[in-house]
DNA sequence: GTTGTCAATGACAACGTTGTCAGATATAGC
DNA sequence: GCTATATCTGACAACGTTGTCATTGACAAC
């Protein structure tokens, strides 16, 4: 910047003022400004800026995903990118893998490049200590799933109302008995999603049979293992309930390999790519990571503007997609 | 930092060893300070430090993919972190949409909040623009495909060996009529990949059929609906080279809709979810997002570290992963 | 007692920018 | 010609850090 004052032979603050298209500039200097910003190739730094000023904005939000490469997860982050552009603010994104300790260096790496706010696919059970960088003035929403210890805005899945509606359809179509695949119950949405199918059976007046669940099932392998196993036992089910994306995927292999695929009905929790090019397409209840990402951006942004407010706690509706598999009756 | 060195009563010069973990403060000190610095919860500030730094080193790189939800740009963008955090690096991540003006700007933002390197998967046409970064000490790196105008590091998928691979396990299966189907021709891979199928036909002798070829087909229903009109012509291929990811799916579809998919065969390049779940599974020619994006990461930050040298070309290859729909006969 | 060496600590300026305020110049009104 | 007003422009300090260099004090060697 001095160098380009130099050569426009103006003050650093005339280009200070040209740079942020301040009002005040005489036409022929903000030419000459610009003249000399292009010849010097002159990149502003928001870095030095953002320091200075006195909001102290960086234009810059971190985001914790699961996993930025998992479809959800990614889906996520592009519906924030969107929102953000807007406001050219950037995106800073980074992978907990599920992982507390990871989900924390996060925050705390993007906390000391001081983000305008954070929004967080939350991995760990403690979330106490984000206080402190919210009375530092950063903004926090939780996707996904909430946070513990902490009073903070929420975009969530109505995970058990979704379970519940799938539950139902099968229901409807005629199956008593219905097992479950449930993944990792120490993940809230997890456990949820366990209680709309326990709740659904309640309501349908069908006995709970705890050898029709299995949970704690992590990937693809493991599903298709538990799904062998159920089907093989004594009293197998008529129909599956599968809790996850990847355990779904598990559970329809394990079918196909019993050749049970046009038999034994299943719904599957989040949608698949290609599901419907399976035979047969598999239904789901898809949730929307889409709209889960654009309203927590947005909610961030409202707070980042805003006076201080009670928090808010946003649900997003899931949709049954029907695609064959779900309507095979017992 | 201030106001840490006040409360354990050192000079914050003191204050800024002990948070670089620097040698040469006496233990009681840093014991000090501290618990100074908890009390207070201090962050450090990586901002105002990497202005001063005579380095001037933010630890953040920016990462311009085609789209951060896209499978493909998104196992790039996981396996570029996963080398970034053993460096203690975030990574800013944005999406261009195949969009010159678009990736521009993300550079632009990137370059304003002073990333050491860049990770491009370039859409645009001319990028000499970029030569201004580099001259300011900014390492680029290209993933997918080549810049123009401009001599970097490159980090790319052998797309025409890859289709000739293809196209000659087909012939070797017994086609000579073999379609092609491809993406938008103004996308260098996209060419590249037309150039295989080409390449490999002449080189076994076959004749190129016009009326088997179809590109700029951008998305599944364009690729669905020119599959279909190929197949329906008066002299049909017996096999399908589709040359991207949803033009593969949209041929699928094609293909189940005439009740062909069984006896034309299908082999899509780029590797896609569930694809062993089809009936027949398809066969694919895979890239290694994975591999790509580790190499473009580690290249970035030899340069970062490194002196000088010249620019590097490293090309990942693909796998055949044979799943049925490749090994049907004519 | 004097000097030299070493380790620990701090004072100060600087990184690239912007907020504040004062000064300079032009314009209008009398 | 003088003053009042409005419009530009620039000097300077400050944002939160770290690099440089000077100061301090302890200790050993003579």
């Amino acid at each position: 910047m001095r160098d380009v004052a130099a050569l426009a032979k103006v003050s650093i603050k005339t280009v200070s003022r040209v740079v942020n298209a301040e009002a005040g500039v005489s036409p022929s200097l903000v030419r000459r400004v610009m003249a000399a910003a292009e010849r010097l190739d002159y990149r502003h730094n928001m870095t030095a800026s953002s320091l200075r000023r006195s909001n102290g904005r960086s234009a810059t939000i971190g985001v914790v995903l699961e996993d930025v490469a998992n479809p959800f997860s990614s889906a996520l982050h592009r519906s924030i990118e969107d929102v953000a552009v807007l406001r050219g603010v950037l995106v800073l994104a980074g992978s907990s893998d599920e992982d507390e300790v990871r989900e924390q260096q996060l925050v705390s790496a993007f906390a000391s490049r001081r983000v305008d706010g954070l929004i967080i696919q939350p991995s760990s059970h403690d979330h106490s200590y984000l206080q402190a960088e919210r009375k530092a003035g950063t903004a926090v929403v939780f996707v996904d799933r909430p946070p513990s210890f902490l009073d903070a805005d929420t975009v969530l899945t109505d995970n058990a109302a979704g379970v519940r509606r799938g539950v139902r359809h099968l229901v409807e179509h005629g199956h008593r008995r219905i097992g479950y695949l449930g993944d990792l119950h120490t993940i809230m949405t997890a456990s949820e999603r366990h209680r709309g199918y326990v709740e659904e059976l309640a309501a349908s007046r069908i006995e709970l049979d705890e050898s029709l669940v299995r949970l704690d099932l992590r990937g693809i392998e493991k599903a298709e293992r538990a799904t062998l196993e159920m089907l093989g036992g004594p009293r197998p089910p008529t129909a599956l309930f599968a809790g996850q994306n990847l355990v779904t995927i598990g559970a329809f292999r394990a079918l196909r390999k019993l050749r049970l695929h046009q038999r034994i009905a299943l719904i599957g929790f989040d949608d698949i790519l290609l599901a419907d090019l399976l035979e047969p397409g598999i239904t789901v209840i898809a949730q929307d990571p889409t709209a889960i990402g654009r309203t927590a951006a947005e909610v961030l942004f409202r707070r980042l503007d805003g006076p201080r407010s009670p928090t808010e706690h946003h649900v997003v509706r899931t949709t049954m997609i029907k695609r064959g598999s779900g309507e095979i009756p017992p």
